[in-house]
DNA sequence: CTTTAATGCGTAGACCATACGCAGAACTAG
DNA sequence: CTAGTTCTGCGTATGGTCTACGCATTAAAG
């Protein structure tokens, strides 16, 4: 009979305790030459280079030169292997919020560092997330969010929804805009032609009469300029912080 | 040399074209045995049964008695067929803004028809998209979305960047809800389970000292009830509309 | 009736994840 | 030193995916 584990419960997926670093190696059988750490960091090597779905495992398995198969003695799964792309991919919390800084300005700057990420690695936008977060890294980037709401007389599950709220946002907006840039480089215009492109078509297809609204948004020349992508998100974030604000009034009031 | 269409610019893909009915038939040839509409309702009613996953060319196929290339006459490619599919999955939008109510009560409609849609069909969740809206029922959404702002003093581009940013919250919210209750589908556990299942988790990996905050939330009992998933949709929601009732009023002043 | 063009679809190729089982390496017990 | 154990790497094989290509059939036009 197999002996149970401690108290571990619903028993985390081994990717997950490697990530946490909760294996020992057992003493007997020859040196792994793969590790997880390796395979990931291939594995992220090639989405870096080549987006997710050059993520295969024989690819990355070519990339350590190693057999296809030889991968599955160290990961579950494919989907295993993308959790744990994710947690490496976001990397480290860019650091705890700044004492002297009120909330707003840190979660600003929280933001804006997932905003970076996300835009130096689009594949991690492409990632189906599988549950709540659970690895190392993530927790630290929700830890440090958290901080910033810290002297705000927030209930503890309100900072945990804005906090929510800020991500997903965030999320978004970067998802909107890599699909944008990828949609340009399918169909092979510039990225400043794009829009433009697109409301050229717009005013081909709608009918003023069924489309009244759209069709003046389309005749202020929304869509003609190409503004620059980072006023967009400043935009959306000072609306949602706004409301942040507004409720946190209300709470101190 | 093929004649140039008459001022057609970037050309717009043909799934597109018949998604607005601007594809005649031509006069010669057999009669078509399958349609384009039908195809798409194939297809919507296999990921309504079985998951975006489980919609295959030829599981389509399968669910028309037709073979699977047979379909390729009529889509150009599965990304196609998607793109119809998420215009068929969407259906026509509930309908224009209500001129007795204001601008808050109307937008707040249209957000909860469109988190009603896609709590019914959660593969439009899955499906990756392809760049901005061009199909019809899409646009119908985004006419009376624009509709509610109707009588804000907002600039056209505002009104466009507040409606992004409704339904980029719509979609983000949806999408943790229904990534939840896949994840406890797949581990097996009650749906009222996973959260306190997922506290008891997080409990026993972080370290208090590495992460204050998020023992405090801990603590607090915040993952402990599941509460009913609505109240967490309206919370973010009247975040964000507070934060633009708060740019109305700006721009009123 | 002949010509023309569009439809349905069979074949085949290039991928993909992964279940299974075997050869060999490295350690422990004696 | 030897035998036993156990883990690693990986070859093979299965069943799935999308889709390029080409052929036979069908229906209308001239």
């Amino acid at each position: 009979m197999a002996k149970t584990k401690d108290d571990s419960g619903p028993a985390l997926p081994p990717a997950i305790e490697s990530a946490w670093g909760l294996r020992e190696r057992p003493p007997k059988g020859p040196r792994p030459g793969l590790t997880v750490p390796a395979i990931v960091d291939a594995a992220v090597r090639v989405a870096d280079a080549d987006g997710l779905a050059a993520v295969s495992m024989s690819r990355v398995a070519k990339e350590l030169g190693a057999a296809t198969m030889a991968l599955y003695r160290h990961v579950g799964s494919k989907d295993d292997l993308l959790t744990l792309m994710v947690d490496a991919g976001y990397g480290p919390s860019p650091g705890p919020a700044a004492p002297e800084d009120d909330w707003r300005a840190n979660l600003t700057r929280w933001a804006w560092a997932e905003h970076d990420v996300l835009r130096q690695r689009p594949w991690l936008l492409h990632v189906p997330i599988a549950g709540p977060p659970i690895t190392p890294q993530q927790l630290g980037w929700m830890e440090d969010g958290l901080g910033c709401l810290d002297g705000t007389p927030l209930p503890e599950s309100e900072k945990m929804s804005i906090l929510l709220l800020v991500t997903g946002y965030v999320r978004n907006e970067a998802m909107l805009v890599n699909q944008l840039a990828e949609g340009s480089r399918a169909a092979g215009v510039e990225p400043g032609e794009l829009m433009p492109a697109y409301g050229a078509m717009l005013a081909r297809l709608i009918d003023p009469v069924r489309f009244p609204a759209l069709t003046r948004v389309l005749g202020a020349g929304v869509l003609d300029q190409d503004d620059p992508p980072d006023d967009e998100f400043t935009f959306g974030l000072d609306r949602i912080l706004d409301g942040v604000e507004a409720l946190i009034a209300r709470r101190t009031a």
